[in-house]
DNA sequence: GTAATTGCAAATTATTTGCATTGCC
DNA sequence: GGCAATGCAAATAATTTGCAATTAC
């Protein structure tokens, strides 16, 4: 399998696009430290390696990446989007408890073809999904 | 089963709050049109039949209406939360054309109960789930 | 060389909040 | 009558954009 890294220089080059040495920082920072960041988030741990990178090169970086799919913009209910790095991994989804927000991936086959054969029957080509389920964790429960 | 105005009004009384005509007219408004809503096209139908009324009410009504469960935020990932009327209804998920926008509702029994499962599995106590499939509609894919 | 990229600051968008006034219960 | 609600305008928060200077290819 390809390293990220030079999925993302060919994504580039196909697009008439250029890389940087800002768009490799934020993409190998991103990669590292691969929890669901925010833009803000990644912003703060990139100028650690380079004070001199603007906010708004990390979000239009941000962009170029999920438009390129190594990475994935998620969605929890909270007004911010984070990221995660979809490539290489398997597709998931997510169990996130409403107390302390612990977020836990999952996958199951079983939803999976239903949610293809759901699509079908309705006549749809299925691109892609979300799944989120909310509740309350073991830890927070016993509380 | 009782009339989605009596549920808010009693709600507000539990909660020693008010009921005013804004919100009155609110409710009234967002039952009548009941598609998927956001704040601003709400607010838009809700001045013709009161020109007075302001977006903040607006907003803070629909907080109150989501708090009292009469209504449900809905996350399509476009940046606007649009809202839909969820008391008396089953619940659903979202079948959505990424070229037209085409939304379609729609509930799978088998996988309502593996999410339950999922949960479990995990010690979690599911109390919601948002589901969205993204595709292509038939009628976008003819073109 | 030239078009893409950058950082900055200002602009936008969606939503929230402070406050003086008004109006339910 | 008293506390909650309203409308307005200003404040936030997250993200986007315009622009002059820089840089990758």
């Amino acid at each position: 399998m390809k390293a990220p890294q030079d999925v993302f220089a060919e994504y580039l080059a196909n697009e008439n696009l250029k890389m940087t040495p800002q768009r490799r920082i934020i993409l190998d920072t991103l990669l590292k430290q691969d929890d669901h960041l925010s833009s803000e988030e990644l912003y703060a741990r990139v100028k650690k390696r380079d004070g001199s990178i603007g906010q708004a090169t990390v979000y239009r970086t941000l962009k170029l990446l999920s438009d390129s799919g190594l990475v994935e913009p998620l969605d929890f209910a909270d007004g911010v989007t984070r990221y995660e790095t979809s490539y290489g991994k398997d597709h998931h989804d997510h169990l996130i408890c409403e107390r302390c927000g612990k977020n836990i991936e999952i996958v199951d086959e079983t939803i999976e073809r239903r949610q293809e054969q759901l699509a079908k029957e309705h006549g749809f080509t299925l691109l892609r999904h979300k799944m989120y389920l909310y509740g309350i964790c073991p830890d927070c429960r016993k509380k």
